[in-house]
DNA sequence: CCCGGAAGAG
DNA sequence: CTCTTCCGGG
């Protein structure tokens, strides 16, 4: 028969609920979103599965942030094998597939439980933002150590690029941010910072911490429902993003970024961030308010839901000079971006508050990694294991993916990424960045005075620094 | 079960 | 490129 490739099964108009687990920007659920590729990709799908209710009694999101298993691998596979138009799909070539992933690092095997996955929350994200050099954004580093390093992390270039193939002219033209569309420069993809202010003005302090999530164990007991999942909605709308074109190419993948989307319309990096927030907004809000279809409408609220904890995503390392790359290696070792952020918005992670999150002494972050074969010139590459195990997934293959690594670099162009101390963070961070984020009270829609200083902000990172991403 | 190489399809 | 298919090995 034929085979009906169902698309709409898995996607709904707006789902309503999603659960607890995770969850992640609308786009993230729609094939069609993926950046880079054209079809429905099994991450993607996987997805698409673990957001809907009606499937969890087949895969759900189970264990660790990110981490899911999946209950019926006949029946998965059968999904897929459904959309994908492959009759004879079955658990065996899924897996396949999704080991697959483990060079991109995208998911990673949760060792030691059966059918149980975990995806990085960071890769998707830079997916869909490579703009943003998470790797490097204080966020991630922070929770980086949180995890104590515990997952990987991994936001290498190399892994971006690989779901996010190539942006397309469209990227370029339309710029991200508010900016509007000032030209870019010609040749490549330029990828604007500015919107993290943190980036390079010092550190913004961030009071504290929301009390939203309870204690933030390393390793949450299972089910550890990730709370927060439902305030997102207000918090990312598109309110607060500048202004999306309307018609461009990628629609809701720009916007939704919780990074940017957040920071950006701050006045202070994270002060509304922590806000407590209206948890009117926040949970049915969601429902509610969407806007139209979800798709890519128009920019409808976009749910950012995060993993629990976005620990995996640890960054940490950013490699500086692979033992291979030359070129700028110089710029980087000059500004160490990597450290400068990370210490950055480690402080703003760790924060201190919860006594758990200490950086561990392990120092993961300092991790440069040399890859001999990758040539990107900066890159970032995970140092830590990334099994969520902590096994020892020592390194990763990374060979193969040298090739990625070259076609993009990423390379920041001002120079400067500095940035703050890591001393200057204040003590009271809170714990997760990225959780803290998404429960963040949804700014007003228009924008209000207070975004001013953001502004100014802003200006100083367009001068300032640039992220460039050049594709060989 | 899980892993990853190899070849090949679209 | 992203899987899909096979497959030998642990």
């Amino acid at each position: 028969m034929d085979c009906n490739c169902v698309s709409d099964l898995l996607l709904p108009p707006v789902p309503a609920l999603w659960t607890p687990g995770i969850a992640f920007p609308d786009w993230a659920y729609k094939p069609e979103s993926s950046p880079g590729s054209r079809q429905i990709q099994l991450w993607h799908f996987i997805l698409e599965l673990l957001q809907k209710e009606e499937y969890n009694g087949v895969i759900v999101w189970q264990g660790d942030y990110g981490e899911f298993v999946i209950k019926d691998p006949d029946e998965v596979a059968r999904l897929w094998g459904a959309r994908k138009c492959k009759p004879h799909m079955n658990y065996d070539k899924l897996s396949r597939a999704l080991r697959y992933y483990y060079n991109k690092r995208i998911l990673h095997k949760t060792k030691g439980k059966r059918f149980t996955y975990k995806f990085n929350f960071s890769k998707v994200v830079l997916v869909n933002y490579p703009l943003l050099d998470m790797a490097n954004s204080p966020f991630f580093l922070a929770q980086n150590h949180f995890n104590g390093g515990s997952t990987a992390p991994d936001c290498s270039p190399e892994a971006i690029q690989s779901l996010f193939p190539r942006l397309p002219d469209s990227g370029r033209g339309t710029s991200l941010f508010d900016r509007g569309t000032t030209a870019p420069g010609p040749e490549g993809d330029k990828l604007r910072l500015d919107a993290f202010p943190f980036l390079s003005t010092g550190a913004p302090c961030y009071t504290k911490p929301p009390s939203l999530l309870g204690p933030y164990p390393r390793n949450p007991p299972f089910d550890y429902p990730w709370g927060f999942n439902p305030y997102l909605p207000g918090a990312f709308s598109l309110n607060n993003c500048p202004k999306l074109p309307p018609g461009s190419l990628y629609p809701s993948q720009f916007y939704p970024n919780p990074l940017q989307s957040g920071l950006s319309q701050l006045p202070h990096p994270f002060s509304s961030l922590l806000t407590p927030g209206e948890p009117g907004g926040g949970e049915r809000g969601a429902a509610g308010q969407t806007g139209g279809t979800n798709g890519t409408a128009g920019g409808q609220p976009v749910r950012l839901i995060m993993p629990p904890f976005p620990g995996s995503l640890s960054m940490g390392r950013t490699d500086i000079g692979n033992g291979a790359s030359l070129g700028e290696r110089e710029r980087a070792e000059a500004n160490p971006v990597g450290t400068g952020l990370s210490l950055g918005l480690g402080a703003i992670g760790l924060g201190a508050g919860t006594g758990t999150g200490r950086q561990s002494p392990t120092e993961r972050r300092g991790g440069l990694k040399l890859d001999p074969e990758s040539d990107s010139d900066l890159e970032i590459t995970d140092l830590s294991d990334s099994s969520s195990d902590n096994e020892n997934e020592h390194e990763f293959g990374i060979r193969k993916e040298s090739r990625l690594a070259n076609r993009s670099q990423i390379v920041l162009d001002g120079k400067k990424v500095s940035a703050l101390p890591p001393s200057s963070l204040p003590a009271t961070v809170s714990p997760r960045p990225l959780k803290s984020l998404m429960p963040v009270s949804p700014p007003p829609p228009s924008l209000p005075p207070s975004r001013s200083p953001s502004v100014a902000l802003h200006d100083r990172h367009k001068k300032t620094e640039t992220l460039k991403m050049i594709h060989s």
